[in-house]
DNA sequence: TTTGTTTGTCAGGTTATCTGACATCAACAG
DNA sequence: CTGTTGATGTCAGATAACCTGACAAACAAA
């Protein structure tokens, strides 16, 4: 008996159910893919399989479509390491350090902060 | 685009799915549902769509068959409703009263107390 | 032995998914 | 304005996955 934990990442649906979870098309689900978004995996007959990672994936990837990244871009920004919630203590103290000295902007480059992507405290 | 919160009980994992999840043979899941012991969706093209909340229950049903269980012993014993966690505070009271009076014995009619069917405290 | 329960297996038919190609549409550049 | 690029729609042909129904096997119980 398969454990039942690993749920979330373990790649149990098949492409309609995506497509009902996410209202995406196969088409734009396939697209995604293709521009390397996403890794679902295949059946021994070739059929895509996702996990619900996947699935929250991509509901993410076209919000950051619709806010006018391109595909190119999202898959770019998969590549850069999110440092995220593994911060030492020490990188904590330094960042707060900074947001005391920079008024509060955590953002030299001047993203939006509204993205949710590379470094942020 | 749905709510993800319900995804237990929400059909999206098709019969080769289950089968990867639970061990179980196409015709056992098949023939568990004859017998009345499940109830999955189907697709508008007639194919059998599973919740997770189907795939513990399938497990649990293949549990009680080896243990000696037949299905139509477990189909009627669903029909029975488990008061389990809806028990008043009075209920509480009276079967705390009737352990008291019949030192521990709270099954008058002898079956095993291992099943987990019925009425248990 | 006969019967009932559970499971295996096969055949024939239908549904779901695959890939590849071409079309559309909007945004943008020249 | 015209041409290019990115994202999506759509279709055809092929294959995988699933369906039902039927018959057989294994086993336990009457």
């Amino acid at each position: 008996m398969p454990e039942l934990s690993d749920i979330r990442t373990r790649a149990v649906l098949p492409i309609s159910t995506v497509i009902a979870l996410t209202d995406l098309t196969a088409r734009q689900i396939r697209y995604y893919e293709a521009q390397g978004l996403l890794h679902p995996l295949r059946t021994p007959g070739n059929h895509r399989m996702y996990s619900l990672k996947d699935v929250d994936d991509l509901v993410e990837i076209h919000s950051q479509l619709a806010a006018g990244f391109s595909l190119a871009e999202l898959r770019d920004a998969q590549k850069q390491p999110k440092p995220k919630t593994k911060l030492s203590d020490e990188e904590v103290r330094a960042a707060l350090r900074s947001e005391l000295l920079n008024q509060g902007r955590l953002n030299p480059r001047g993203d939006s902060p509204t993205q949710g992507f590379g470094f942020r405290l």
